[in-house]
RNA sequence: GCCCCCGUAGCUCAAUGGACAGAGCGACAGCCUUCUAAGCUGCAGGUUGUGGGUUCGAGUCCCGCCGGGGGCGCCA
């Protein structure tokens, strides 16, 4: 029998429901012949049952289950109601269930069992040749979500950056540097950063063939684009002064990379650069050309590739064929991605491996693990790749080519300012002291949480009022929760106690449906963490903060806790409060989002 | 041509094949001498693009059509 929760409001319980045995019934009675059936002496009531509609007849059966139920424990009543068995708990019992395991486990409260399997998450792969965008933030927070949601659900969890640090982009802005800006290097890591980005526009506008170029106009261009060639060349010739100026760049823009890390308190365990399995990924090539799985054609002036749809024995196209290695030797993305997931599989031993990847490299991921496949990789299958909706803005497409690119940094700082602007007027509480800390945890949670709060596949028109809104459904909304939650508690001067503290905890009076409603949503966490992680979907935790902010906002609003004059009462509110302070913080850092206590 | 994703309230988005399709924003009307008004309460807003099918039951699964977006061997 399936139970699942009954979708009222107000009390809470199981339910489960009758219509496919009703169903089930219905196809037996009326597969049976006629005449066995005029046979048997209640045939006239047989045949009642089998014209009655399948909800009636649910509820008919749901009705004699409750008939056969006497009282159980734990269980106020048992209702038959519209096909449906509902099984409501008993109120006081329940409560003092969710509450105390609550305030046992703390921190813990949610945490799944250890489910001895191993994940690799890999996120933040930007390129080190230019400062993060918000298309790069997107990544990241739905990528460390993920990987706290999956750590918490109980898999051993590990964060993999992989930072594209090779290629034209790359050699691009080094000519660019070497060029016109030699021994320039501005202060500060996030100056930098956009510095780099600044010459990479700039240099794709003089590489960039133009219209009605004159002779002089085009012989110019060929001449930088034959310099920037050459330094591609002596790049991979390991020319000394060459590597010495992609070393000097990348660790710029890996600089920046780890302080947005740092900012969106993002801790990796393995970096990969692609610059490390550039080489590796080669020797690949070779295996697989003798394992069969590839097709060498440069003995015809062709690069090697992979039938994919052909080895798979496909008919129709899906995978189609790719290139895996160019005709002049080099690699490219398809190849690095194989040299990877080698690593990972065989070095970390990797159960699942997920790629929070843009949509749109979803064939390329596709492609790579029907290769893995063909290469006799059974953790091919544990391959996933999340893809996310791209961020646009309103103007169109992100370019970080053409320059037009919000850059996640500027609009960190736009939500500081934004917020301290707000702060005078909104909350008088915060120390003088602790306002800029404070001011950037709720600047953070309102982009952080505006991302998570909409499913992966949907692209985002990046619209800095809507990223930065703290009102409604948004990330300080729970955050705020989260704080009068804590007012509470720090002016009945029981913060920092065990529930024990507060003396026998005993939900045993009439709770209001607003506690109630409180109590249902703290009850959820656990199975929420589960079934975000299973998913994969960080969404569904968003969605789970918002509601239990908005139970416990209701209830703030309508239950007194510090002015209940019965002791037992007050103290059993005290304790529920908690309980959600508790419940939403575990929540908020799930989504990467801080909780202050004051705001 | 082939493949993938999407179409739900004016807008932005939710909804393990189940009960009455829900939130926020925006609009309107209330609530601060009561634990923080970044809040609460009320009201309004829907033929879930469309036509079939499967099912006891479809926003959800299958097929067709319309509309939008993305991708498709030497970019990443």
């Amino acid at each position: 029998m399936k139970w699942t929760a009954i979708p009222f409001a107000g009390e809470w319980g199981i339910a489960t429901s009758f219509f496919q045995t009703a169903a089930d019934e219905a196809r037996v009675l009326s597969a049976r012949p006629a005449v066995e059936l005029r046979d048997e002496q209640r045939d006239e009531r047989r045949d009642d049952q089998k014209r009655k509609p399948v909800p009636a007849r649910a509820q008919e059966m749901a009705e004699q289950v409750k008939g056969q139920i006497g009282s159980v424990e734990g269980v106020s009543r048992v209702d038959a109601v519209k096909g449906y068995l509902n099984v409501y708990y008993r109120t006081s019992e329940y409560a003092q269930r969710v509450v105390d395991e609550v305030l046992a486990s703390r921190a813990d409260f949610g945490r799944g069992a250890a489910k001895g399997e191993r994940v690799m998450v890999e996120y933040a792969q930007p390129n080190t040749l230019h400062s993060i965008h918000i298309g790069h933030a997107r990544n990241t927070v739905l990528g460390e979500a993920l990987a706290r949601l999956t750590e918490f659900a109980g898999f051993e969890t590990i964060r993999a950056s992989y930072p594209g640090d090779l290629g034209l982009g790359v050699i691009t802005v080094m000519w660019m540097y070497e060029k016109f800006y030699k021994g320039q290097e501005p202060q500060g890591v996030h100056e930098r950063g956009q510095w780099l980005l600044k010459l990479y526009v700039e240099a794709n506008v003089l590489l960039e063939k133009k219209e009605n170029e004159t002779p002089e106009q085009t012989a110019q261009r060929e001449a930088y684009e034959a310099e920037r060639r050459e330094m591609y060349r002596k790049y991979d010739a390991g020319d000394a002064s060459v590597r010495e100026l992609w070393r000097v760049t990348r660790e710029w823009a890996l600089e920046e990379l780890q302080d947005v890390l740092r900012i969106l308190d993002v801790k990796m365990d393995v970096w990969f650069y692609e610059s490390e399995v550039d080489e590796p990924s080669k020797a690949i090539v070779e295996e697989l050309i003798a394992k069969g799985i590839a097709d060498d054609e440069r003995p015809q002036g062709g690069a090697v590739i992979v039938k994919i749809d052909e080895k798979l024995g496909l008919t129709k196209e899906k995978y189609r064929t790719n290139v895996i290695l160019r005709r002049d030797g080099t690699t490219l993305y398809l190849t690095k991605d194989l040299a990877l997931a080698k690593v990972k599989f065989e070095k970390y031993h990797v159960d699942r491996s997920i790629y929070v990847v843009d949509v749109r490299q979803s064939l390329h991921l596709q492609q790579a693990f029907a290769i893995l496949k063909l290469w006799g990789f059974p953790q091919a299958e544990k391959c996933y790749h999340l893809g996310y909706g791209f961020v646009s803005l309103p103007e169109g497409a992100m370019s970080s080519r053409r320059g037009r690119v919000v850059l996640f940094k500027e609009v960190y700082d736009e939500a500081i300012k934004r917020v301290l602007a707000v702060e005078s007027e909104r909350s008088g509480n915060v120390p003088e002291g602790e306002r800029e800390e404070i001011a950037k945890q709720i600047g953070l949670g309102a982009l952080v949480y505006s991302m998570l709060a909409v499913d992966n596949n949907k692209d985002i028109v990046f619209d800095i009022n809507e990223a930065l809104s703290f009102d409604g459904r948004t990330g300080p909304y729970i955050q705020n929760a989260h704080v009068r939650a804590n007012s509470i508690l720090k002016k009945s001067k029981v913060e920092s106690q065990k529930s024990g503290d507060l003396g026998p905890l005993t939900f045993d009076y009439e709770l209001t449906k607003h506690e109630i409603e409180l109590i249902e949503q703290i009850s959820q966490f656990p199975a929420k963490v589960q079934q975000a992680a299973n998913e994969y979907r960080p969404l569904v935790m968003a969605q789970f903060a918002y509601d239990l902010a908005n139970a416990f906002h209701s209830f703030y609003h309508a239950v007194p806790v510090l002015q209940t004059e019965d002791e037992k009462i007050k103290n059993a509110r005290l304790s529920l409060v908690a309980a959600a302070k508790q419940t939403i913080a575990n929540a908020l850092r799930l989504l990467d989002v801080q909780a202050p206590d004051v705001m």
